[in-house]
DNA sequence: CATATGATTCCA
DNA sequence: GGAATCATATGA
């Protein structure tokens, strides 16, 4: 069963670059419900992974256990654990095998969520929505964990992705998108380096 | 098998 | 600024 009001997201909402699902993800809900009911964020901040080419993308390294959903089929989740500590929400997109996936790296609360239960940054997002490696691998277009496209308009920024500065020149490029009017978003604009439509 | 290192967060 | 904390990747 799933909410009403946040019909998911069909199989080809996933068939595509990860820097364009990136955007069409602003404003987007993750949805998960779970044993406990309904949690629901509008996702205000993500970062695009675009396969083995992209030094700050783990499908670098190929085929691995850990990279296994990475490099699965698009529209499923890939879910690692980072500094040994944080779990980081991932959706693996464009086709099975191309390694592309956007980390959802904030959200805002919306449903099940404490309306002051803060979901900004990678590792407070998954927590706060109950995700944990025993989701990775799971199908997103159907129940319990799901997305559900935006209605409306975003304002996108746009800047570089956050803590990949061993990644050489990928480390610069604009692939981090966040929604301008959110206050939820885990960095200041600051580093900001252009603006979306 | 040993070791270095993160797609981070929290505390001092 | 530094610790916490551990799966993963890599090299012996």
């Amino acid at each position: 069963m799933t909410l009403a009001s946040y019909p998911p997201a069909p199989l080809d909402y996933f068939l595509r670059d990860a820097r364009q699902l990136a955007r069409a993800l602003l404003g987007a809900f993750l949805v998960h419900e779970a044993g406990d009911g309904p949690r629901v964020v509008r996702v205000v901040e993500t970062e695009a992974y675009r396969g083995p080419g992209d030094a700050a993308c783990h499908a670098r390294v190929g085929l691995t256990r850990r990279t296994r959903t990475l490099l699965g089929p698009p529209g499923h989740a890939y879910v690692f654990l980072v500094y040994g500590m944080h779990e980081c929400f991932n959706v693996v997109c464009l086709g099975e095998g191309e390694g592309h996936a956007v980390l959802v790296r904030a959200g805002e609360p919306v449903v099940g969520v404490p309306p002051d239960a803060r979901a900004d940054g990678p590792g407070r997002l998954a927590r706060a929505m109950g995700i944990t490696r025993a989701d990775d691998g799971r199908d997103l277009t159907a129940s319990p964990l799901y997305i559900s496209p935006r209605r409306g308009t975003v304002r996108v920024g746009v800047s570089a992705r956050v803590g990949v500065a061993y990644a050489g020149a990928f480390a610069e490029r604009p692939w981090r998108f966040y929604d301008r009017l959110s206050p939820h978003v885990s960095r200041p604009p600051a580093s900001a380096i252009g603006l979306g439509r």
